[in-house]
DNA sequence: ACCTGAACACCGTTCAAGT
DNA sequence: ACCTGAACACCGTTCAAGT
């Protein structure tokens, strides 16, 4: 018996349900989606090269979500780079494996070259040599990247504990509580409790990185 | 016939070897590292509870071999900070899986937690608040962690291009040049052939990231 | 044009069994 | 105490064969 026909944008469409429920990029399998639209594995590369063109594909997808506001030249330089991370990071938390797909595939499309020259011409605006704007806008992403990938795993450590799969990772954190408390690592310790108490609101925590950056930044033009 | 005794050295050592050679953690498996030392696989199992715990140990190895310099209280906290990220960014240039590997465990261990008291201790010393402390240290990290992915994902790229079995990745940046030329992104591609043609001196281009956000911190103080 | 089952060469991990 | 082979439940990918 043969299926109804399979468009790539379904494979996709699957591909981001089996990630929001996942979590991590690793965890997304070929054989999963194709049991999700009830196909042969096999199926999956008629309509994709391989795992890595469709990771491409939804990787594209997601910038295309993100909504940048038509570029307000009354602003500072500062806040047009400001509102910009700030969408990019309301897109990426509200599905956290997208900074993942990012780091692991290129820009090779018009929408995320898009945003990358769009950040750039802010800072080649503000009288920033190209080198300066590269070296700048690739920064921020680094270190956004890095706060995801960070994200990302606290929340995967939480949700295999909270299954309680593995017991090892749970006593983690008392482990590092412990040997801190040995070795006398007070000023760690002193920050430790605040990190595990806080949590939530990382969004005032990304700006604050952001603004520490620009701020370093507006220093460089004077 | 029973075999020698096989420590946990001797099964971290091989681990080292394969990751210096594949430059990736998910090319590093337990198969591959019982056949360099020719042990069954399963006997990994009794030296290491699992594959996260090896990579725990090997992460803390890593640490270990950085070499921080008796706290010189005559410096400049700025200084103090960019010694001793020079010397971590020193440390895993060159064995590149080395920020990967960071990223993939937690700092239960005396080094990883002490090189992370000892950061903090700096800015605590320098006037911060604990919780601007924590959060600076934080935000370095996971600027240098999306630096080193960068940095590995491009030398993963080169590599798999170079043995030509990738003929898909190897087009790549020319169709990124293309859909710029396409689109008009003058200022993306002012910057890329810049981009494509410096290549090495990547500590000085880290340094200058830690210096942005450094002079950014220091207008904090004040 | 679109889909399949079977196969290939891999994974991490477990476990009864050996010495 | 230390190691083994065989098995389990997975991967990505290929390919001859089907409709």
């Amino acid at each position: 018996m043969v299926k109804q026909s399979i468009s790539a944008e379904q494979i996709i469409t699957a591909a981001f349900e089996i990630l929001q429920a996942s979590g991590t990029v690793d965890a997304l399998s070929i054989r999963k989606i194709a049991n999700q639209l009830d196909i042969g594995a096999a199926t999956f590369y008629w309509h994709f090269e391989n795992k890595q063109t469709l990771l491409q594909a939804m990787a594209d997808n997601i910038i295309q979500q993100i909504e940048i506001e038509p570029c307000n030249t009354t602003l500072e330089w500062t806040d047009q780079i400001r509102q910009i991370f700030s969408a990019i990071y309301t897109t990426y938390i509200a599905q956290p494996y997208a900074a993942e797909l990012m780091m692991r595939t290129v820009p090779a499309t018009k929408a995320r070259l898009g945003l990358i020259n769009h950040l750039i011409q802010i800072l080649l605006d503000a009288g920033f040599t190209p080198e300066q704007a590269s070296l700048a806008i690739e920064s921020i992403d680094h270190f956004m990247s890095g706060l995801f990938t960070d994200i990302t795993g606290e929340l995967e450590m939480k949700h295999r504990v909270s299954q309680h799969k593995d017991t090892y990772l749970a006593q983690l954190p008392l482990k590092m509580q412990q040997i801190a408390t040995d070795n006398h690592y007070n000023a760690f310790l002193r920050t430790f409790e605040h990190h595990r108490h806080q949590q939530q609101r990382s969004l005032e925590k990304f700006m604050l990185g952001i603004d520490i950056f620009l701020a370093g930044l507006q220093q460089q033009l004077a």
